[in-house]
DNA sequence: GTCCAGGGCCTAC
DNA sequence: GTAGGCCATGGA
């Protein structure tokens, strides 16, 4: 048993399965997932209720509306003339490299679909990985803020270690298993949420006997 | 009034 | 190549 695991088996007999996106269409995973950069999930859920009440969560239908039409529906999740554009870009570049079909683009091979993605504007390596998770369905551990945080904080990680070295050890700790993968980033989400905010370790949390019984990395 | 949320881009050194 | 500033709203 390695920590990532032994992370994983507390959470989930804690919290259960979060099922995030289970019966969301992979462009609504997406356009989520743009919209949640740096902002609380529950603004992200107004705004995609509102996209959905308004039928427009459709590559093209999105094109159609002005940059002012998007700005206005998506403001309440914030920096919404960024996210504007990201998404605008995107629906351009599915309409004319993809021909308006995710599913050409999810076709590719995961590392060449990763590169691909991660040319476009707005879109880094957390933002990606969200994406080939949840939409694509692929074996990529989402590393993001919270797992950063929980990580340093209990000395499982260096403070410089970066995005893929991160990445890298969850992926072959937990083998490369893509239900846990979905699992365990929203379980770790949810720890962040619920606990530790801003106290280095708090007593409280589902984690915190694992210092006392050195558990190592 | 201050802090922060399921990041990423751009610029200056 | 990387630290720091910037993007922006709204709830706690």
């Amino acid at each position: 048993m390695n920590i990532s695991n032994t992370i994983y088996q507390i959470l989930v007999n804690e919290w259960g399965h979060q099922k995030w996106w289970s019966n969301s269409s992979k462009f609504e995973i997406m356009i989520s997932a743009i919209l949640t950069q740096n902002t609380s999930w529950e603004r992200v859920e107004k705004v995609i209720d509102k996209l959905k009440k308004n039928e427009l969560l459709k590559i093209q239908l999105l094109l159609n509306l002005s940059n002012d039409e998007l700005e206005e529906i998506i403001k309440p999740v914030g920096f919404y003339r960024q996210k504007t554009m990201y998404i605008k870009q995107m629906c351009k570049t599915l309409t004319h490299k993809f021909d308006g079909s995710i599913d050409n683009l999810f076709k590719t091979e995961t590392s060449k679909l990763r590169l691909e993605m991660l040319k476009w504007k707005g879109f880094g390596p957390e933002t990606v990985d969200t994406i080939l998770l949840y939409a694509a369905k692929r074996p990529v551990f989402v590393v993001d803020t919270y797992t950063r945080r929980l990580m340093n904080r209990h000395g499982w990680s260096n403070q410089n270690d970066d995005y893929d070295k991160l990445a890298k050890k969850f992926t072959v700790d937990l083998g490369y298993d893509r239900r846990v993968f979905e699992e365990l980033h929203a379980l770790i989400v949810h720890l962040g949420k619920v606990y530790c905010r801003k106290e280095p370790i708090c007593n409280k949390c589902p984690l915190s006997y694992l210092l006392t019984n050195q558990v190592s990395a």
